[in-house]
DNA sequence: ACGGTGACGCTCA
DNA sequence: TTGAGCGCCACCG
């Protein structure tokens, strides 16, 4: 059933928003669900996301800068990123520049 | 119902 | 600055 939308359906549709060539952070996409502490939380709901590719769970960056974790692996995650137009350095980007907000 | 786990965040030394 | 520890929330067995 479609009510009842779970923490983690949420963070796919929000996540979903998020144009090619910007990221975000899991601590601002918890913050945007609406639990603010829940960083943990969208990380674990990205893990298990049913739509890998409907979801662009590879634009989802930790709140520091660092690039994270990725199911598929975190290279692979850099080298996604890298084709849509995000600049990494040092396995690193820039949320000021890239940084999308809601 | 309870405890453990995890793609995190922040503070302290 | 870097490293280690504690706290946070939601899902699964």
């Amino acid at each position: 059933m479609k009510n009842k939308k779970t923490f983690n359906s949420r963070c796919y549709e929000i996540l979903r928003k998020v144009p090619r060539g910007k990221i975000t952070t899991y601590k601002e996409l918890a913050k945007a669900i609406g639990v603010s502490r829940g960083a943990r939380a969208v990380g674990n709901a990205m893990n298990k996301n049913p739509y890998a590719p409907k979801v662009p769970c590879h634009r989802v960056i930790k709140s520091n800068g660092e690039i994270g974790g990725f199911a598929y692996g975190t290279k692979k995650k850099i080298e996604m990123l890298r084709k849509e137009g995000v600049e990494i350095i040092d396995r690193k980007v820039d949320l000021e520049r890239y940084g999308f907000e809601f």
